[in-house]
DNA sequence: TTCGTATCGTGTAAACTATACACCTTTGTA
DNA sequence: TACAAAGGTGTATAGTTTACACGATACGAA
C-alpha cells in the first residue's frame, strides 16, 4: 500500500474542512505535453521533428513538446506547443494518451501527454523558422530520443483507427483538394489501396464535400474537381455519426 | 509564451550534458489516478463509488482514486487503487483520458488520469469491507464531487464505444453466463434493445464462446445454456480484429 | 397432473451494403 | 496528332444485416 495513499485520510474520522492543506501533503511530479504533429506531403504522412537538446540523445529527434505551467490546462498545453513551434492557432490536436514510466526521462520523474496533431504543411510551413525543427518522412522514422518513438507509434495507431471512424483526413489537406488527393492520403495513412470508384461514392454517400466548380490547375494531365469539406455541416451531425467503414 | 518554455533550454545553444538538473528546475504537480469501476448486476450498470471525505462535498459521492507515487507506472497506481479497494488483481482496467482543469481540485491544482474499470460485482463483493463505499446504478448518478461526475460520464462513453470494437463485456459477466445475461449486459449499457436471435447469431459467428453443457440452475422458467468466454483465442487474434458492430 | 408463463433454441427471405470490374473523356506533352 | 495519365461514371454479384415466428422445455401454481 502506497505511503500516501487515500485511507490515511480517512483515519482522521471526520470530515476534512481544508482541502488546501491535504492537497500540499501529495507528492507532485513533472508533467510534459508531447505532441505527435502529422502532415502530408508528397503522397506521404510527415511527422514534425526537433533536435533533442540532451547530449545523451545526441543526433536523435523527439516531438515537440513543453511543461504543463501550473494553471494551464493540458489542450491549451498543446495548443500553446503548437502555435510557439508552427504559429498557428487554428490546428486540429486531440489527446492520446499518458506515458507515465518512471524511467522514461533520464533527468527524472517526468509524465507526458501525448498529443495527436494533424494539420496541412503548405498552410504551416512558411510559419517555422527554427531550422532545427524539420518534416521527417513517417514511413522512415526508426529512433527517436525519449519513448517518442512509443509514443510517435501509439499515435499512428491512434490516428489509423479514428479516421475510419471520422473524417479528420480533411485537416490535413489544404483547403481545396481532389478526391485523388484525398484517397492518396487514406491510402498511405492506412497503408492499403483502394478501388478508386468505390473510394468516390463512398465519400459522395457522406455528402460532406462540396464542389467548389474549379479544376486543378498544376497536373500534368487531366486536372480534377477540387472539393471543399464542408465542417459546418460534419460537425452538427458528429453527434449521431457511426463511422466511415474502409 | 510561457515562461517555462521549451525555447529557454534551446537559447543555451550547446547540447544540454545534465538531465537531472534540467528537470529539476521544471515545474511540478499534483497527479492522481481515479477509476470508473463498472460492475453489472441485476440487469443495470453499476457503478463503485466512496463517500467524500472533503467537508466541501459533504453528502457527495466520488470515484476511487489516490495519488500517484514518485516511482509508479499510472496502471500500477490504478491497479494498486483496485486491490486496496477491492482486495482483487485481476480485473481489467484501461487508461481513458487526463482531466486538467486547474480549478478541479479545490484544494489546489490536482491532475488526474481516469481510468475505466470492469469487474463482476459477484465475484468481488466479499472483499469489500470499507461500509463507505458501495455500488451505485449509474443511471441514477446525477452528482459527484469534484469533476467525478463529467469523468464518469467519459469512461461511460469510452466504454459505449470499446465495447463494440472489442469483446470486454465479458469482465462484467461470472466465468460462466447465458445468452440472455450477454445480452442484457449489451442491452443496458448500449442502452438499445436488439433481436435475440441476430444477438446469438452474432456471437455464434466469432466463435469465441465455448459451450460448458452445463445450464442456468436458478431461473424460474427453462434454463439456458451456460458459456464460458475463451480469452485466450481471443488474446491470439485481438490483433487482426476489426469490431463487433450491433 | 395439468395448465400457464417465461424463456430457450433455431432458419429463412428480403433489404441493404460492399465489392469487383471497364470504358470513354479530358488534358497536357512530345 | 497521337500518346500518356488520370478523370469521371454504372452495374452486377457477393456478402452482410435485418426482420420476423414457432415449437420445445422448464418451473410454478392451481
Amino acid at each position: 500500500m502506497s505511503k500516501i495513499s487515500y485511507s490515511i485520510k480517512k483515519k482522521e474520522g471526520a470530515l476534512i474542512k481544508d482541502p488546501v492543506s491535504l492537497v500540499k501533503s501529495y507528492p507532485k511530479m513533472h508533467v510534459t505535453a508531447d505532441c505527435a504533429i502529422f502532415g502530408f506531403d508528397e503522397n506521404e504522412l510527415k511527422v514534425l521533428l526537433i533536435r533533442s537538446d540532451l547530449a545523451i540523445y545526441q543526433d536523435l529527434w523527439s516531438l515537440l513538446g513543453d511543461n504543463i505551467a501550473d494553471d494551464e490546462d493540458l489542450d491549451a498545453a498543446a495548443y500553446r506547443i503548437l502555435r510557439e513551434r508552427t504559429g498557428m492557432n487554428d490546428v486540429y490536436l486531440e489527446q492520446v494518451k499518458v506515458f507515465s514510466k518512471p524511467d522514461r526521462h533520464p533527468g527524472g520523474r517526468v509524465l507526458t501527454v501525448a498529443y495527436c496533431t494533424l494539420l496541412n504543411t503548405r498552410h504551416h510551413e512558411l510559419m517555422i523558422h527554427d531550422n532545427e525543427i524539420h518534416w521527417h518522412k513517417f514511413s522512415s522514422i526508426e529512433e527517436l530520443a525519449f519513448d517518442h518513438k512509443e509514443i510517435l507509434d501509439s499515435c499512428y495507431q491512434w490516428l489509423q483507427k479514428r479516421i475510419q471512424e471520422h473524417p479528420l483526413g480533411f485537416n490535413l489537406l489544404p483547403e481545396k483538394f481532389s478526391l485523388r488527393e484525398l484517397q492518396n492520403l487514406y491510402e498511405a495513412i492506412l497503408g492499403i489501396r483502394m478501388d478508386r470508384r468505390n473510394f468516390r461514392k463512398k465519400f459522395a454517400s457522406m455528402k460532406l464535400l462540396i464542389d467548389t466548380g474549379e479544376l486543378e490547375d498544376d497536373v500534368p494531365h487531366r486536372p480534377g474537381k477540387l472539393y471543399k469539406f464542408n465542417f459546418e455541416k460534419y460537425e452538427k451531425q458528429k453527434n449521431s455519426w457511426t463511422g466511415i467503414d474502409f
